[in-house]
DNA sequence: GTAATAATCGTATGTCCGTATGGTTATCTG
DNA sequence: CAGATAACCATACGGACATACGATTATTAC
């Protein structure tokens, strides 16, 4: 419902409604409505954060670079198909409410920190490895990353003609900053 | 009203106290709450334009380097003090309704869109005077520092510790990997 | 089997809000 | 000065919504 209409089309009976129950029984679930709108944010960021992890599981089994996996992975935050777009509303609707709400600011914080983290730890693996430069500072390029991919998503939501076709390549020339070596493990 | 506590505790009857006027007032100017709320985005969003255009036209008569004015212009939107995150706190609300309101949507995109347009400016500028490589294409590089601008006035705001404080040096280190030459009329 | 707990419903209540209405006073214009 | 337009006010109306309440049925536990 809310990426359909938005939040604020959001009420307790129209809620109720669509659960196919009534008002009473939501009540029965949720002390408040606000109790039942965290709820919403903390699955839906919990959902990306699970969707993103399977793609770094798979990337991982299939034994392709870093750079490659966390493309991927940063790729799963745009919204270029319609269910992503729908999950960038969602998550864009809540940060917008986050700025007056400690509760919904808190999830806001604790999944972009864990992005963050996520993308440090990709780059200190990378430099491990080889991928990396040892030169290259794991958390001011994990911000900047992460930076860009939450710009561009932003801007490919918009729909700024063309930004679309190359919000990927837009990430993956980002990641080629950083990513500019090969793996050891690879080469002969 | 809507840095202070938020949009949704913003009435018609309360921005009514806050100006010392009636409601009815409030009704003579604006036919509608939504027509209300529209003006004061325009309002913040060319508010904002305009402090920035009289940065770089600050910058343009002291003939700093385009690099340097646009680190400034940038600058300008990350919230790294009270009236600036006020500011934040306003454009990300309207932000987050413009989901769901075509009207507002409108001049978010517009605003977006006048920001890339300038960064592309100015890169096309700095090619032209050397400060920018000529293989730079200023479309990509324009998106590119947009969204860094973007991401990191998100990531500022949200306070994780330190960001705050290197938030302009990333700029500037973004900047650099865009503008790396000299401009010619500063050359011997 | 009974007591307790959970699931479920329908409705009532009180509040808040956007807008409508009808009016009065000031200001401008010719 | 007359008349029109703009500035301005108080209040009423109607709707929507969050929550409270009281009740009923199903499920579980001892």
């Amino acid at each position: 419902m809310i990426a359909e209409t938005g939040l604020d089309t959001v009420t307790v009976s129209r809620t109720a409604a669509r659960a196919g129950m009534s008002v009473g029984l939501v009540q029965h679930y949720f002390r408040a409505k606000d109790d039942m709108l965290l709820h919403a944010f903390q699955e839906v960021s919990t959902e990306v954060a699970e969707r993103v992890a399977g793609v770094v599981r798979e990337g991982a089994t299939h034994r392709r670079t870093i750079a490659d996996v966390l493309l991927d992975a940063l790729a799963e935050h745009l919204p270029l198909d319609e269910p992503r777009r729908a999950e960038f509303r969602v998550v864009r609707a809540f940060a917008g409410r986050a700025l007056d709400s400690p509760a919904l600011a808190e999830v806001d914080a604790r999944t972009a920190e864990a992005t963050h983290a996520e993308i440090a730890r990709a780059v200190r693996n990378g430099a491990e490895c080889g991928e990396v430069g040892p030169d290259v500072d794991a958390d001011t390029a994990a911000t900047r990353i992460a930076s860009v991919a939450e710009g561009l998503a932003t801007r490919v939501y918009r729909g700024a003609p063309g930004v679309a076709d190359h919000a990927r390549a837009a990430l993956r020339a980002e990641l080629g900053t950083v990513f500019t070596g090969r793996c050891r493990q690879y080469e002969g």
